[in-house]
DNA sequence: GGTATATGTAACTAAAATGGTTACGAAAAG
DNA sequence: CTTTTCGTAACCATTTTAGTTACATATACC
């Protein structure tokens, strides 16, 4: 499975930059709500901007602002940039071609994969951004 | 997210007992179809075996038969009991409790994270391993 | 009984993933 | 220029993953 917390630090982060629109948030700032090291968020902000949905500002007064109307920013939206691989692994060496069900296995599994996958992800983009902010007490 | 095959070795591994269905299989035998090692598929089934849906027998003509009907044992099924945990891991240190969003941010995503993981596993819920064993060629 | 065959499981390993940390260069503000 | 902040490489400890060896236990069959 997911057996990383970036993503929830990714939405975490974001639903932080949304929340202080008006100001630029240091990396510094971020780690303090998230109770983590500003390395380890700038590495994630990295890869939301790459992605465009955020940008940075150095020096003093700098830091992170979003790029993105927070409307427009989905989860799953979020979750495709934190995890682009696959959900569900395949094997860890190619299965026995002369073995039948070997043979087929994966194909199979790929097509039920791919349509779980879409439902997770169906799902996530039911919710952005702007209503988590809403539902920060 | 999930980061690890068992899940796939666990539909495999069922499918060609359910393929088999007229004689036990070996962990030799099935280690041959995954391409692996027979210590790993015993490993995976018998955690399969605690969830009732496998029996092994030891000595000779031994080895490992479905414990229940194919048509019964959905890819839902299998999911829960490879991954019993969350889906979606939360925070690695609990976030700052003086911040409004590292306050509220955990159960704001819990609610949606297990939404998009019913999901997940609804669409699972839509095949069985004797689905599958219809589809080898 | 005795032998061959399988499971059951502990112990160990190599490789990768994960999260955290230090360090330091580059860029920007003032 | 000095301070602040990003950008990123390098390193570390811990955990996970998959694989392997080893060996005890149990069963079938002669």
């Amino acid at each position: 499975m997911l057996s990383n917390s970036r993503y929830t630090v990714a939405i975490h982060i974001l639903t932080l930059l949304a929340y202080n629109e008006t100001e630029a948030l240091t990396s510094e700032f971020i780690a303090s709500s998230v109770n983590t090291n500003p390395v380890v968020i700038r590495r994630i902000l990295a890869s939301l901007r790459k992605a465009g949905i955020v940008s940075s500002q150095g020096g003093p007064g700098g830091g992170w602002c979003l790029a993105e109307r927070p409307e427009q920013v989905t989860l799953r939206h979020i979750y495709r940039i934190m995890n682009p691989d696959a959900l569900f692994p395949l094997h860890p060496a190619e299965p026995n071609q002369n073995c039948p069900v070997g043979r087929s296995i994966q194909e199979l599994l790929t097509k039920r994969f791919v349509v779980a996958q879409r439902a997770l992800e169906d799902s996530l983009g039911a919710a952005s951004i702007a209503d988590l902010v809403k539902e920060v007490s």
